[in-house]
RNA sequence: CGAGAAAUAGCACAAUUUGGUAGUGCACUUGGUUUGGGACCAAGGGGUUGCAGGUUCAAAUCCUGUUUUCUCGACCA
C-alpha cells in the first residue's frame, strides 16, 4: 500500500498527474518521440479492440461496409469545401517533400476524410440505385495540437469515421440521430459512462457541418469530454464537390450527406470516470480480461483448483488472466487491481481446506467467501452486479455537479465550481462569447427532451433551447 | 503558440552549487529459500548523462541552440 503513493499520485491531489500515471503504470501507453504521438501498448490495445470490435458489430448491424481510405489529400482537394479547409487549416500537417523532390502541390495528412469521400462518392453515385451508401473506416488521423495528452488530445488519433451519402434530408437526418444513439447506447452499456446527448452550438459545431451532434461525458473532476460526434451536413459538401444522382422521377438531385466519428478519446473518459488511487478500474463489459487468477502458494490443492478454474472459465467463455509467477500474494493483488480487472479469485490452501476460493471485485474491493465449485457460476451476476454498479454510480457522481439557475451572478458564481451548469439559452453566439469571457466556460451540448422555458440568464432574450455549459478537456 | 519548470540505467533519484573515475534504491537475469497485501539470501547484467554545437588540458556539471514532458494561459469539432 505504501509503495502505491509513489507510484500512482492521489486523484484528490493532483487530478492531472493521477491520470498520466495510471495510464503508464496500468501498461496502457507510452510516449512517442513525436509530440502528441504515443505508443498504446498490448493492455491499452486490448481495450481499444474490445471497442472497436462492439462498434464496428453495430455499425455492419445497420448496413455500413468497412473501407480504407489514402491518408493524404492535396490541399486542391482540401479546399474545395471553404468551411471545412477554414475550420481545419489551422492544424493540419503538411507533406512537401517526395524523396528528396519538392512536390508539385503540397498534400495534408488526413485531419479527417470528408473530402476524400466525397470525391470518391462523385464518381461512384450514379442512380438512387446507389443510395443510401453507407461507408465507415478504422484509421489515423493526424491533428496538429498545441497542447496534447494521452488518449484525451493527440496529434495522431487512432478513430472510426463513418460516412454516408442519402436520396432524401429526412434519410440523412435520421442517420445522424441513429449513429449518435449507437454512441451513446455504446457508452451507456459498455463503458458505463453517463453522457449527454444534444445538439452543438453554431459556434461549436464542425467545419463545414449544418448540424453537429454530440456524446458530451463529465469527468471525474467535474470537466467535459467530447466523446463522439455525428454530423449531419445538408448537401453542402455534396454541392460543392458536385455530386448527382439520377432520381426515380429521372431528375438529377443531389444527394443528402452524414458523417460520424469517435476515437481512443473514450479510453481517456474510461479512466477519468471509474479508476481510483489503486489504478485502473475497468467495467466487465469492456475488459480483455474479465476476471483474474491468483494463486497462493505451490501447493497442489492450489494448483489443481486453478486448473479446474481455467477450464470451467474456458468453457463458459469467460476471458481471464492468470498470475502464476512467484511473486508474493500482496504483489499479484496489487497487480490485479492497476490493471483493473474486474474480479480478482484469489486461490490459496486456507480458503481450500474447507472448499473455498475469494473473489474480491475491483470496482468496491469487496471480499466475497464461495465454495471453489460454484465461484464461476455466480461470476456471469457478479460481473452484471459490477457493470451496472459502476454505472450507477458514476451516475450519482455527476448528477451531484449538475447545477440549474436562471440568474447569471449565480451563473457565474457557479462557473467557479466543476461540473455542468444548466440554463435556458438563447442561442446566439454573443452569449457564448460573454460567458467564455467572463468564466471560462463553453456551451457543451442542447438538452434534446427538454424544451425552453424563459429567457436567457445571459442576455435577458426569449431562450430557444435549454443548453449545458461547462470546461472541457 | 506565450510564460514557467524539468530531462542522468526500465522507474524514482544522487553526483551539477565549487568542471576531475557516473552512483544508490526498486525493477531485470541466474541459483536457492519462500508465498493470504508490493518477500529473503547470494551472484550478475544494464549508461554516448535527451539531442547538436561551443568553452576547457578535462563537461552530467558552464554557455548557445534544439527536442520531449509537466503546469498555467491562448488555441482546439
Amino acid at each position: 500500500m505504501e509503495k502505491q503513493v509513489e507510484k500512482i499520485t492521489s486523484r484528490d491531489v493532483d487530478f492531472a498527474k493521477w491520470y498520466t500515471d495510471v495510464c503508464k503504470v496500468a501498461d496502457l501507453v507510452d510516449y512517442g518521440n513525436v509530440k502528441g504521438s504515443m505508443i498504446i501498448r498490448p493492455y491499452g490495445y486490448a481495450i481499444w479492440e474490445q471497442m472497436t470490435s462492439v462498434l464496428d458489430k453495430e455499425f455492419k448491424k445497420l448496413g455500413h461496409e468497412n473501407v480504407q481510405m489514402p491518408m493524404f489529400i492535396p490541399e486542391s482537394l482540401l479546399n474545395i469545401e471553404k468551411e471545412h479547409v477554414e475550420g481545419f487549416a489551422p492544424e493540419v500537417a503538411w507533406v512537401t517533400y517526395g524523396g528528396k523532390e519538392k512536390l508539385e502541390e503540397r498534400m495534408c495528412v488526413r485531419p479527417t476524410s470528408e473530402t476524400l469521400f466525397c470525391e470518391h462518392f462523385k464518381k461512384i453515385i450514379k442512380s438512387y440505385r446507389d443510395l443510401p451508401l453507407l461507408y465507415n473506416q478504422w484509421c489515423t488521423i493526424v491533428r496538429w495540437e498545441k497542447t496534447t495528452r494521452p488518449f484525451l488530445r493527440s496529434r495522431e488519433i487512432l478513430w472510426q469515421e463513418g460516412h454516408t451519402m442519402h436520396a432524401t434530408e429526412e434519410e440523412a437526418r435520421n442517420e445522424t440521430l441513429q449513429m449518435l444513439k449507437v454512441y451513446e447506447d455504446f457508452q451507456r452499456n459498455y463503458l458505463a459512462i453517463p453522457v449527454f446527448v444534444g445538439r452543438k452550438s453554431e459556434k461549436e459545431k464542425f467545419a463545414g457541418a449544418k448540424e453537429t451532434y454530440s456524446i458530451e461525458a463529465m469527468m471525474y473532476d467535474g470537466v467535459a469530454l467530447q466523446n463522439g460526434t455525428s454530423h449531419y451536413f445538408g448537401q453542402d459538401f455534396a454541392k460543392a464537390f458536385d455530386i448527382k444522382f439520377l432520381d426515380k422521377d429521372n431528375t438529377l438531385k443531389t444527394p443528402y450527406q452524414t458523417s460520424w466519428g469517435c476515437t481512443t478519446r473514450m479510453i481517456g473518459a474510461l479512466i477519468m470516470t471509474h479508476s481510483d488511487d489503486r489504478g485502473l478500474v475497468l467495467p466487465p463489459n469492456i475488459a480483455p480480461y474479465k476476471v483474474c487468477l491468483i494463486p497462493i502458494g505451490n501447493d497442489e490443492k492450489v494448483t489443481n483448483t486453478l486448473n479446474t478454474l481455467k477450464e470451467e472459465l474456458d468453457s463458459k467463455n469467460i476471458t481471464y488472466k492468470v498470475l502464476d509467477d512467484d511473486k508474493t500474494p500482496g504483489f499479484k493483488f496489487a497487480e490485479a487491481e492497476v490493471k483493473g480487472y474486474p474480479i480478482r479469485i484469489e486461490i490459496g490452501k486456507r480458503d481450500l481446506e474447507n472448499n473455498n476460493v475469494t473473489l474480491v471485485r475491483r470496482d468496491t474491493l469487496d471480499k466475497i467467501i464461495v465454495n471453489k465449485d460454484e465461484a464461476i457460476d455466480i461470476l456471469p451476476i457478479l460481473l452484471d452486479t459490477i457493470q451496472s454498479d459502476m454505472y450507477n454510480k458514476a451516475l450519482k457522481r455527476r448528477n451531484k455537479m449538475i447545477y440549474e439557475t436562471d440568474n447569471y451572478e449565480e451563473f457565474k458564481e457557479l462557473a467557479t465550481k466543476p461540473g455542468f451548469i444548466k440554463v435556458n439559452w438563447c442561442g446566439r453566439t454573443e452569449c457564448e462569447d460573454k460567458v467564455k469571457e467572463d468564466t471560462g466556460l463553453k456551451t457543451r451540448c442542447t438538452i434534446m427532451d427538454e424544451k425552453a422555458s424563459g429567457k436567457c440568464p445571459i442576455c435577458g432574450h426569449d431562450a430557444t433551447c435549454k443548453i449545458y455549459f461547462g470546461k472541457q478537456y
